[in-house]
RNA sequence: GGUCGCGUGGCCGAGUGGCUAGGCACAGCUCUGCAAAAGCUGCUACUGCGGUUCGAAUCCGCACGCGACCUCCA
């Protein structure tokens, strides 16, 4: 790795609200935690953008030469349902109302999640555990908080004593809650006789009898409660204490908090060194979520049959789109922003192609090394600052320029130069932010472009006899069939519209 | 109600004390048989009102607007 790509790289960490830089516990060792999906429903595009965000910090953090264990779980459980009175779990929930097996459903979704995230090229994890193949640890993970005096049983139930733990540590430190305001603030208390405070939180929870999912544990049949998994987990994979944990900004409280209390009442550590929280994607200005029923699906987004759709977008657009802005800030959703991102990325792609049949030449203006070297320099501050893509994309389409000037005589690029902006843009767009060609969605495959190139023929013959009318025909029925033909000094290239 | 965050050009979206972000759209020009593509040029903004400063979109205060979390949610 060239000295220039080296410098710190620096996160946002939300413990501090500062941007921090990197240092891993054991480095070249980096253990990374992210919250994964319920799998009782289809993924949707706000879903994906955190995804997506993770996989840009894990593609970045193995590139600068980390070797990273990326874990990522399925919450196969289901949380309790905000609604206490029933007490039911959301994946029992949908088996229900499919009439399925819970682990039907589990495994109906988690095949639909894995189809998305390579739809959007999003690498899997290192290793992705569930909840239920975990039961036996969460178990033991309830032993030890119990033992250690943070928590308590109620008639079947057990209950992470918050105030008890707020007496000895910090309890709201990360999303920045002071406990007494939140015990102030509390509300929705019926139903939930049996907790000492109404900030206490179940850890582990007693199955009524109609309950599909439950285990038999030292305090009778039930389930794991809402946030023991990712702390078992983690704990589990990666260590006491380990690097970096991601997740929404929505998880930040209760989850991630309890989290954090859990893993410090049982182990007595404190569990995660860097915190990073993905924002929202909004539409309209408001997150999307499956609770405002404003989300769609990956395939309603390809297809477009969706009432918020006013076409279909290719995966790679979205892609592209949600890497045009920063992981932290909101992103709205909309359809003129779609199509913008489109054309770029189009932009882009085309540039690459050009770059990697562009001569070197040296009569015009010259691009030196120093400004392709710049150029790189730029790119790899830009990714060091809190992953900044967008900054990212904006140098790299300086490059752009630089590529199609080059094409139409009016740069100069050396050898040297060339090679180093095709590596450059190689890794950037393919590696680091996982950008895909899509000729297989475009459909040039060899009989077509047989096809395609017979006409070109005849409409260069035309040309050839100054049968402009013939030539200009071909074109516009071509182009009415959605074929684009380019003339240009090397002959007549085409594409799809 | 409490906590936190945001308000940037026609649209999306970076920036965080002085220097053109970038993309898309639009207009003109160059190239071209005509198109398309590409390049060049133009449009050059920071919610409002005060304050700090030689200088603020950027820091501070107030106001207005919006959002997130406080309940399952990425």
């Amino acid at each position: 790795m060239a000295e220039l790509r080296k410098g710190p790289f620096v996160l946002t960490n939300t413990l501090s609200r500062k941007k921090e830089e990197f240092v891993p516990l054991d480095p070249p060792n980096v253990g990374f935690y992210s919250c994964g999906p319920t799998v009782y429903s289809d993924v949707h595009l706000g879903n994906v953008r955190t995804f997506m965000s993770f996989d840009i910090l894990f593609r970045w953090l193995k590139h600068l030469g980390y070797k990273v264990r990326y874990v990522r779980n399925i919450t196969d459980v289901g949380h309790l349902l905000g609604d206490a009175a029933d007490g039911e779990d959301r994946i029992s929930k949908g088996a229900r109302a499919e009439k399925l097996e819970p682990m039907e459903i589990v495994q109906k979704y988690t095949n639909g999640f894995h189809d998305v995230m390579r739809m959007f090229n999003i690498q899997p994890p290192s290793i992705e555990p569930t909840a239920t193949g975990h039961i036996i640890e969460q178990i033991e993970m309830v032993k030890r908080i119990l033992a250690n005096g943070y928590a308590y049983e109620a008639n079947g139930s057990v209950y992470f004593d918050v105030p008890a733990y707020a007496k000895k540590y910090a309890y709201g430190e990360l999303s920045g809650r002071k406990i007494d305001e939140l015990m102030a603030n509390t509300r929705g208390t019926e139903g939930q006789q049996e907790k000492k405070d109404p900030l206490d939180f179940a850890i582990w929870k007693k199955a009524e009898t109609e309950h599909l999912m439950k285990w038999p544990s030292p305090w009778g049949e039930g389930f794991p409660g809402w946030h023991l998994e990712c702390s078992v987990m983690s704990t589990k994979y990666l260590g006491r204490t380990f690097d970096i944990h991601g997740g929404g900004m929505d998880l930040k409280f209760p989850h991630h908090e309890c989290e954090i209390a859990q893993s410090v009442a049982a182990d007595g550590q404190v569990p995660v060194r860097y915190w990073i929280h993905t924002n929202m994607l909004t539409v309209n200005g408001r997150k999307m979520a499956k609770s405002e029923g404003n989300g769609f699906t990956p395939q309603e987004l390809l297809t477009g049959e969706h009432k918020l759709l006013e076409r279909g977008y290719s995966a790679m657009t979205v892609r592209f789109f949600m890497l045009q802005c920063h992981y932290a800030s909101t992103l709205d959703f909309s359809n003129a922003a779609l199509q913008a991102a489109e054309k770029g990325l189009d932009r882009l792609m085309a540039a690459m192609s050009t770059l990697g049949k562009l001569k070197p030449a040296t009569s015009a203006e010259e691009v030196t090394e120093e400004a392709v070297s710049a150029l790189e320099q730029r790119c790899y501050d830009a990714m060091n600052d809190d992953l900044n893509t967008p900054v990212m994309i904006a140098e790299l389409f300086e490059g752009v320029r630089m590529i199609n000037s080059a094409n139409d005589g009016k740069l100069a690029l050396s050898e040297g130069s060339i090679a180093q902006l095709d590596r450059l843009f190689k890794l950037m767009v393919f590696d680091v932010l996982g950008l895909l060609e899509e000729q297989d969605a475009k459909g040039n495959d060899g009989a077509m472009d047989g096809l395609v190139q017979e006409f070109i023929r005849l409409r260069n013959e035309a040309k050839a006899r100054k049968d402009f009318a013939t030539g200009d025909a071909i074109r516009e029925r071509l182009s009415a069939l959605g074929i684009l033909l380019k003339d240009t000094k090397d002959g007549t290239t085409w594409e799809r519209a």
